[in-house]
DNA sequence: ATACAACTTCGAGTTTACTCTAAGTCAATA
DNA sequence: TATTGACTTAGAGTAAACTCGAAGTTGTAT
């Protein structure tokens, strides 16, 4: 009956609700998933790659609707390779804008850590002059 | 009349909306904002301060709850160094996580987008055997 | 003193990304 | 073959984080 997974193998396999594929196919996140004659998903490897691949652009944050666009140009064929590095150039940029906040956030978060650090062994907490730290 | 900043003065310094800003004062995300005799906001640097440290924060992905929570505990006084030190240790664990994600899923798109950057030139883009990248 | 813009609160509405419910179908087991 | 459990769709509901609308107040410019 089956060639490759159920819906329920392919969710525990990488820790996506069913419910979650289901609605990841029906928005275009990834595309219709193979089925058996009675109508029940049965995942080629194909289709898990683009599990695969949907997870870890949206585990960075991509937008589902970046997502639905990449895979509607893919089905559109060789016509839009320039559309789709459009697209992945604009969504890797964005990534690496967030990469940046996030390390600023990082380092910022490390020093308020390490005078807590010193707080609760000395009961105080020492306030200094570095940019943004005068209170919180 | 105003010693520090109005709302739209803070808004525009920091690109932040207006009822954002009164959002955040709302549920907590900022301390209670000093006011005129008249009611109206009236950020002194102290309050600007946190308005700072939340567009941080916000920016690098920290949850309304933990700012929340942060600034509770800041007003609970010195018994809650402790806790205060968790809760940023706690995110900055997460921010790390989503750090590392966020490399991996890059180098993935670099990988994608320099075998668009052929496809567009050549008008075919090749197929090979790097994981995940089978076909989309 | 009188407009008029900018401020206020309160509550409702929006967006994104799921997540769940209901009603029904498929498939493996007793 | 009957039952049990996993599957199906369609559509409604939820959570997080804003964002907007309405009705009323404050402050400034004439």
């Amino acid at each position: 009956m089956f060639v490759g997974l159920t819906i329920k193998e392919v969710s525990e396999q990488f820790g996506i609700p069913s419910d979650t594929l289901r609605y990841y196919e029906r928005v275009g996140v990834i595309p219709p998933v193979t089925r058996t004659a009675g109508g029940i998903r049965d995942f080629s490897s194909e289709d898990i790659a683009w599990v695969e691949t949907a997870k870890c652009m949206r585990a960075a944050g991509l937008p589902i609707e970046a997502l639905i666009e990449y895979v509607r140009l893919f089905f559109e064929g060789d016509e839009t390779f320039q559309a789709r590095l459009d697209l992945l150039s604009e969504q890797r940029d964005l990534l690496l804008e967030r990469k940046k906040q996030l390390e600023e956030t990082l380092a910022r978060l490390n020093y308020k850590i390490a005078r807590y650090e010193v707080a609760v062994e000395t009961g105080n907490l020492s306030w200094d002059d570095a940019p943004g730290e005068q209170e919180a």
